[in-house]
Order: C-alpha cells, then sequence, then structure tokens
RNA sequence: CGGUUCGUAGCUCAGUUGGCAGAGCACGUGACUCUUAAUCUCGGGGUCGUGGGUUCGAAUCCCACCGAACCGACCA
C-alpha cells in the first residue's frame, strides 16, 4: 500500500483493474496489431451507404464518454479523424454463458481513456445516431490516469479545460479533449506544405544549414550560447540562416529555402518564444520587386489552402489575402501618420522628432535605430492589411544593397499584418567591399554599446568576394503566419510545446534517510501525508503533539499499524 | 524587470463579516436491453500552490516565495 500512497484514489482503482486484467488473461498493452479497416471519419462520409449495407469495420480509438445500462451500453470512441458512438450488447459480445466479458471487463475494468479495438457493424440507433454495433471488443492500452472530462450537447461544450498550464504542459491531454487544437496543428503543417510545394514547383531547392554556428549572423538578435568540448570553442544557436543560404547562391544554386528553427535569447511573450520556426528563401537574379510579387503570390496560396478564400478572420479583424498587397516606402509612412518628413534629417533632428512624437529614445540609438522607432511606435499598428513597407534606412540593414536611387536607404521590405510583422526581405547585397564596411559600421555600434550589433563574419565576405549574383531573399515567421490562419492570438497555441519554466516538485526524502533516524517505513506515508517531506523537516517539532497526530491518523484510518512509542517519537525529532 | 489577476477533490468551479471544506461531472456500489451532458439509489475522495505572520480560530486578512494569464518594459 505504501507504493501508492502518492495515488489519488482514482488512479489506484485503475492499477487494481490492471492486475484484475492481467488475472483474466488479458493483456492491457497488448503487442499485436490491430488490423483497423476504418476512421470514424471515413464511416460517417459514406455512413448512408455503409448503414444499408450492415457493412462490418475494424476500427480503434479512445474511450472518451461511457452510457452503461444493464446489458446493453454505449461509448463513445475518438479517433484521429472524429468521434463515433459504439453500441454494446451483453449476449453479442458473449456468446456463451459466460459473461466476463462484459459483466466485468467492459462494464468494471475498462475506464474513459483506454484505447479499445472495435469489430462492429455500422447502423442507426432508434433515436437517430450514427453507430457501430460491436462484435467484438479488444483492449489495446489501458489508461492508468483520468482523463479531464469535457461534455458537449447541441454543440455546446461542458467544463472545458482552458487552464494554460495544463494545456500547455501537457499537450497530449490538450489534443485529446479540445479536437479544435488537433485541427489547428493540421493546418500549421497545410501552410507548411503549400509553401514547399509552392518553391518546389518553381525548382528551388529546400536545404539545411547549421544550427550551431561559429558566429551568429543574419540578424540582430541576442544568441544562445553553447560549448563544443572537443574543439573546444563557443557555438551559438543560429538566429538565422540567411548568410549560410547566401553562400549556397554563391555555390550556384539558382534557388534555396529553409525552414529553420532560430532561436533568440530574449523575452517571452504572446509573440515570442525562445525557439521559432522561419523559412528563408534566396533566389538569383531577382530583385525586392520581384520578391514582393512572389510573397503576395505565396500567401494568396496559403489562405486560400487552409480556407478555400483569400479572405480570414484574426480575432476581430477581417484580412483579405488578395493580391496585390498595398506598397508604402518607410519614409511614405511615417509621412502619413505622424505628417513628419524625415527624408534628410540628419541623426540630431530625429532626435528632436522623437522627442516631440514622444517616442522614447537612448544614446545607443543611431539614425537607423531611431527612425525605426517612430516607425514602430507610430505607424505599425495601422498595418492591418498586409502591407509591404519598403526601403529602410541603411544603418539598421547591413545585408541589404543599397537603393539604387538613394543611398541613404537600402532596397528593403517588410510586410506587415494586423499591426505585426510577417516577413522581411532584401535586394540582396552582393558587393563584397560595401559588405565588410556595413558589417565594420556594426562593430562600430557594438562598441557604442548596441548589444545585438551583428559580428563580422570574415568567411561569409570571402564567399562574396568570389562573387553571389545578384539576388533577392525572404523570410516569413511561420509561427506567426500560423497563427494567422488559424485564428490563434497566442504564439504558445500554434507550438506543440512552448517553452515554460520547469515544473517543481516538492523536494522529498526517501524511506531509507528516515530509517537512518530509526523510524520505521510504513510511517513515512503518514509523516509526509502531514507535510514533514523530509527528515530535517522533523527537527523541534513538538512531540507530544506528533505522537498524537500520528496515533490518532492510525485509527481514525483504520491502518492497524502497531503505534509508535513517545520515546520513539522523541528520538525522531531531536 | 514592473503592474494587475489567479492557484480549493481527477476535471470545471462555488465558498457570505475570519467560525465544522461545498456542488456538478468523474470515481465506487446497486438498478436498468436503443442511450446520447443517459437516468435513478447509496457511498468514498481535500497538504485550500509553498512557507511564515496576525488571531482563541485563516481557503478567507498580512508578508515572502513558486507557478500561470493579461498589460507594460525589453525585444523582432
Amino acid at each position: 500500500m505504501a507504493f501508492y500512497d502518492e495515488l489519488s484514489e482514482q488512479e489506484i482503482i485503475r492499477r487494481n483493474s490492471l492486475e484484475e486484467l492481467r488475472k483474466l488473461g488479458i493483456n492491457p498493452y497488448p503487442a499485436a496489431e490491430y488490423p483497423v479497416t476504418h476512421t470514424t471519419g471515413d464511416i460517417l462520409k459514406d455512413f448512408e451507404n455503409m448503414s444499408t449495407k450492415r457493412a462490418e469495420v475494424c476500427i480503434a480509438g479512445r474511450i472518451i464518454a461511457r452510457r452503461i445500462m444493464g446489458s446493453a451500453s454505449f461509448f463513445e470512441l475518438q479517433d484521429e479523424k472524429g468521434k463515433i458512438q459504439v453500441y454494446v450488447k451483453r449476449d453479442d459480445i458473449c456468446p456463451t454463458e459466460d459473461k466476463t466479458l462484459y459483466n466485468t471487463v467492459f462494464k468494471k475494468l475498462l475506464d474513459i481513456g483506454d484505447i479499445v479495438g472495435v469489430k462492429g457493424i455500422v447502423f442507426r440507433t432508434q433515436m437517430g445516431e450514427e453507430s457501430v454495433h460491436t462484435t467484438e471488443l479488444t483492449l489495446l492500452s489501458k489508461s492508468i490516469r483520468p482523463l479531464p472530462i469535457v461534455k458537449e450537447k447541441d454543440g455546446k461544450v461542458f467544463d472545458a479545460v482552458t487552464d494554460s498550464e495544463m494545456r500547455y504542459r501537457q499537450r497530449y491531454v490538450d489534443l485529446i479533449i479540445n479536437p479544435q487544437v488537433r485541427e489547428t496543428f493540421i493546418n500549421r503543417s497545410k501552410v507548411i506544405n503549400t509553401m514547399r510545394e509552392f518553391f518546389n514547383s518553381k525548382g528551388y531547392l529546400e536545404v539545411e544549414t547549421p544550427i550551431l554556428q561559429p558566429i551568429p549572423g543574419g540578424a540582430a538578435a541576442r544568441p544562445f550560447v553553447t560549448h563544443h568540448n572537443a574543439l573546444d570553442i563557443p557555438l551559438y544557436l543560429r538566429i538565422a540562416n540567411e548568410l549560410y543560404l547566401k553562400r549556397l547562391i554563391v555555390g550556384g544554386y539558382n534557388g534555396v529555402y529553409e525552414f529553420a528553427k532560430d532561436f533568440r535569447n530574449e523575452g517571452m511573450d504572446r509573440t515570442h518564444n525562445p525557439e521559432f520556426t522561419v523559412m528563408e528563401i534566396y533566389i538569383a537574379y531577382k530583385d525586392y520587386f520581384w520578391m514582393m510579387n512572389f510573397t503576395e503570390e505565396m500567401l494568396e496560396k496559403v489562405a486560400i489552402a487552409i480556407h478555400g478564400t483569400t479572405k480570414i478572420t484574426f480575432g476581430d479583424k477581417e484580412i483579405d489575402f488578395k493580391r496585390p498587397f498595398r506598397r508604402i516606402t518607410m519614409t511614405d509612412a511615417i509621412k502619413e501618420y505622424t505628417g513628419i518628413d524625415i527624408t534628410g534629417k540628419s541623426e540630431n533632428e530625429l532626435r528632436t522628432i522623437c522627442k516631440e512624437l514622444e517616442v522614447e529614445v537612448d544614446d545607443t540609438m543611431g539614425k537607423g535605430k531611431l527612425i525605426d522607432s517612430i516607425f514602430g511606435e507610430k505607424c505599425e499598428e495601422h498595418m492591418i492589411q498586409p502591407t509591404f513597407i519598403m526601403d529602410y534606412p541603411i544603418e539598421m540593414s547591413p545585408l541589404c544593397k543599397r537603393h539604387r536611387n538613394n543611398p541613404e536607404l537600402t532596397e528593403r521590405f517588410e510586410l506587415f499584418i494586423a499591426g505585426k510583422e510577417l516577413c522581411n526581405a532584401y535586394s540582396e547585397l552582393n558587393d563584397p567591399i560595401d559588405q565588410l564596411e556595413r558589417f565594420q559600421e556594426q562593430l562600430k555600434l557594438s562598441e557604442k554599446g548596441d548589444d545585438e550589433a551583428m559580428f563580422i563574419d570574415m568567411d561569409f565576405v570571402r564567399a562574396l568576394e568570389y562573387g553571389m549574383p545578384t539576388c533577392s531573399g525572404m523570410g516569413i515567421g511561420i509561427d506567426r503566419l500560423t497563427m494567422f490562419m488559424t485564428n490563434n492570438q497566442s504564439i504558445q497555441d500554434v507550438l506543440f510545446f512552448p517553452q515554460m519554466r520547469p515544473e517543481k516538485k516538492p523536494q522529498k526524502d526517501n524511506a531509507e534517510a528516515y530509517a537512518q533516524k530509526g523510524i520505521p517505513t510504513e510511517w513515512v506515508p503518514i509523516l509526509q501525508k502531514m507535510g514533514f517531506n523530509t527528515v530535517a523537516s522533523l527537527a523541534n517539532v513538538a512531540a507530544g503533539k506528533l505522537f498524537n497526530d500520528l496515533c490518532g491518523y492510525n485509527k481514525k484510518n483504520k491502518l492497524g499499524l502497531k503505534n509508535p512509542s513517545m520515546d520513539d517519537v522523541k528520538s525522531w525529532v531531536e
């Protein structure tokens, strides 16, 4: 019994059921394949035909509800595609005198949460419910932990589990009891597949590049650091894969793309997880105008793949992904929302403008960051419908080609939707001398105190020195795109396992530690139940009260243990 | 990192002015051969997040800590 002490009453009952099943010769975790012929979806889709033909099916899944009557019962079986009602009649599954399988196994030893196989006939009940009439019932996996019960009637859901702690920490439970969550992740996969098929149809190559990088390049962000023992060097988890993909363009591929996990050691909130998925694509001989068209086409395809239309709902907003999207330069956007023309303004003038607009700044900010702050605080939130913001200041885009008409700017665009950045793209910088100078500018910013200025990657510069074709690249946040496409407001809802602080279990001493104090093993669970989880916690406890409590507990719960003597207890608390 | 809110049975949640710890579902028992949030009988189940404090007495009031959500800060 001591072994079971940590378990709840219901868990103990289920573990006992395991033993009962084994005694009856039923393996609760059989090894053999179960010959599934249909999913619940297959049956419901073709129900009229199958029920008329009294089709025989084998289905498998989890019991999620039971309605037991005397010698006939119904339960609901849920599989990947949905759920269907199953009818079990005692004399059908127990044709002989021995009714154990129904009376004991099905009614007593099976529970909600167990995974079973059902062989039976498709039929409709008198109440009109699509059902399967069981001829053979097989236990496939016993569940010994009770599942949260969610009930439903007429589309209304009762007692749904919304506690984010359980939903994210125990995603498997979330997926079992909240079917719309499974749907979200199916759509996430569809988003990625649609993009991949689009790229492959154009002949672009899917590639893989290093996650562990000696120089974390391609973006402005704080990296995670780790250490390689054999090489005895620090390595960084990638913050972007841009520099590697461009090396491959140098190598002669016309188009390369990668769906990549990136890692950034920064804050977490509703739109940021420390690891997240980005798709980056680079295509030779193109520029950022071409890339805008390409991006529009891609997103329109994704929206149609998920919703069958370009119009989607996101929170209280309706967003239309129909081409073409609005295009506006950053300067014009700032003019539109603040009335101020920043063209040709010096760093000091920009500082003054920020002060007037009540945009927060600090001394480490250069010209580019100041402009970005104005845009971020005054403009971003207005970009609800898909909008390309073009032509960023050169200072904040060190990997981007100078604008063909204005050397202060770069040929860069970002796509904003619902006030959030979704894509980032350039006409890629391929002038190796300019690139080295821009890296050196970053070094100066870093010396000025900007802790996310880029490192200099000399090998990347060397690659450019061999010559990279003109090229356009684009990166898109897959998690955010999925949030839009599945109408989820939180990144945690589109990641199976969002990062969370680890659970902490209260520390408990084992029985041996108590034994060293002369405390018999059988009293350990009782002491722990009373809150004395460690031997140390017993120190200086009033021996008299503890003695009374222990004897009282023994009596009240009819444990039949031999009570310790007062002297014993005194020695325990010394 | 700061502000707000929350943490009570396996799950969803009540809990009044500080006065015996509650309900529904789930679980156990018994009845029931077409039920569907099945129904009906009886029953068991609690470290009230953790630790301290105030009090004759704390789920409730105070402090600290742990965890979560939201809003900011930082950050793309």
